[in-house]
DNA sequence: ATGAACTGTTTAGGCTAACTACATGGACGT
DNA sequence: ACGTCCATGTAGTTAGCCTAAACAGTTCAT
């Protein structure tokens, strides 16, 4: 019946170990397991169970966690509530993103914060890491996924969608196929590419205009990050797929951008968060403030 | 922040006094008083405001007593889950009825609860009491209303309909209605009436009859009690407006019930509850014994 | 007007309960 | 078999909430 206890049970569940529930929220872990046993006296059975040198929670164990979800959202309601009386969205927000999605809204996002509120961020590379058990971590967690694609479903997160950015076929100066205004899966063949590594989002679209295509496509060099990707397309050694609004970072105008046409091509940015984090008024303004800038982005793009 | 203050300043909102909440929650008023004044320092704005000897709630409070229905809702949610994990719905559960009411359905309600399940009930009477502040004393308030009529509207506490009671015309033996299968206002033209005291839903329904037959009626009496009134009409005084299911308790088969037609004449009678309170699992099984025995009750009545 | 009875508040002090520090006991990997 | 990594006991400390009693403002009656 009390809190406290209940917000322990449900760290567990999303950590999986005392150890870790004890630094996340600053006790040792004899701390944790002392009330862990007493919740689990007044609850009058089981709710956690021993495997091997750790602890996993029983069934009962997980429906109780999940309703102690339903109570840090209102509580959080219920303090986002009089934040908004005294209209102060204030605090520390922590936020991590994967790279480009930060260099595309993350800027323009801490420039627009009132005072008072602090955004702290990082990046993970989103190939080596579970990103939703970031929102373990982090407040709002920024991912990318393929249009429908959501790997995320079913964890109990708040998802927010951000923004959609096409996913076009990126050409070297002087490429046969400059100065069309869009491209189609069969005038790829025979192209060389610039591939990602396995994991990444790309991959399936890649799959997607082989299938169309009706042919393999070749991938020389599979790598993780976009700007060494474009270096090897601005040489000449083969083409890729760069998402639209944030290539070219490194070496403007001498990469060629083409829409590609008759598949969808594109990828989904979006906000994943707790849902009792999700509720509160500083990450609230943060969301807000993501949004408006992912429209900003969106729309100077679609402007010229 | 912490539950226990914001419960606190819900309960204020409920009773309206420190001494009132403290006697409640079996505290000094002191303490009361004390964390009150800490959550008001947590909040950071005032919540309360003095009124003469009393203390009332500023916007601020009411609105943060509000969000603290929800939580106490939620944490009634979690306690109910795992409490249906051990299957027991066990414990004390509270009630107050009008007279009628707990007659017709308590004594079937009580003989089918599961033994480890205690239903302690009281009576009061209708007309003297706001039957919705009962709630903040009682799990389940069992009331009545004409249809439509809702007066605990917009307090926020949660209404289970459990049935709807016609309310027949009763005439003594040897009336020249007697014979009749049922009766317009208009036949009524020219009767004595035994009435109810001011407030009672019959009222309102006599004053309907009376703007349908176009004619005032004479009011010889006004009571309270129904076998009061039963006596009254037998005797032969005059005649009477009585639920057709609680009527004849006293003095069976010397009472003729007759339907009244061409106005609706029926009374609802449902239970009320703090939302908090009706998600207690232990509730929850009293409000379907309830359900059920009101409809076995309407079904009764409806065969033969 | 003045005291009695009612409000809610302050202060001081005790007690419960949750924490830390340290020690213990299994489970895994080498 | 040893060290390591977990979770869990045990004892002592501390922080927070409560009671008790005195205090202060408001209402009402005499």
């Amino acid at each position: 019946m009390d809190v406290q206890r209940l917000e322990l049970l449900r760290e567990l569940a999303d950590r999986g170990s005392v150890t870790a529930v004890a630094l996340a929220t600053h006790r040792t872990p004899s701390a944790v397991s002392q009330q862990l046993k007493v919740l689990e006296r007044e609850a009058g059975l089981p709710l956690t169970q021993r495997q091997g040198r750790g602890l996993v929670l029983t069934d009962a164990g997980r429906a109780l966690a999940r309703s102690a979800t339903d109570v840090a959202v209102s509580l959080a309601k219920a303090t986002a509530l009089w934040d908004e009386f005294r209209n102060l969205a204030t605090g520390e927000v922590s936020l991590v993103t994967f790279p480009t999605a930060g260099q595309m809204l993350l800027p323009g996002v801490i420039k627009h914060l009132r005072p008072g509120l602090v955004l702290n961020c990082a990046d993970e590379d989103p190939e080596l890491s579970d990103f939703p058990a970031f929102t373990a971590e982090y407040d709002i967690v920024l991912a990318h996924s393929m249009s429908g694609q959501l790997s995320w479903a079913g964890r109990g997160l708040k998802v927010v969608p951000l923004m959609t950015e096409p996913l076009d076929v990126g050409l070297p100066v002087g490429h046969p196929l400059e100065d069309r205004a869009w491209v189609r899966p069969s005038d790829l063949i025979g192209e060389t590419w610039i591939g990602v590594t396995d994991g990444y989002p790309f991959e399936r679209i890649l799959h997607a205009i082989e299938q169309e295509a009706g042919a393999r496509l070749s991938m020389s060099q599979r790598f993780a990050d976009l700007a060494l990707i474009e270096s090897f397309v601005i040489a000449g050694l083969g083409i890729a797929l760069v998402p639209r609004y944030t290539s070219g970072g490194g070496q403007p105008g001498r990469l060629v951008l083409k829409p590609l046409r008759g598949i969808e091509s594109e990828r989904q940015i979006v906000a994943l968060m707790r849902p009792d984090r999700a509720e509160r008024l500083a990450v609230r303004t943060v969301i807000e403030a993501l949004q408006s800038e992912a429209a900003r982005v969106q729309q100077s793009h679609t402007a010229h």
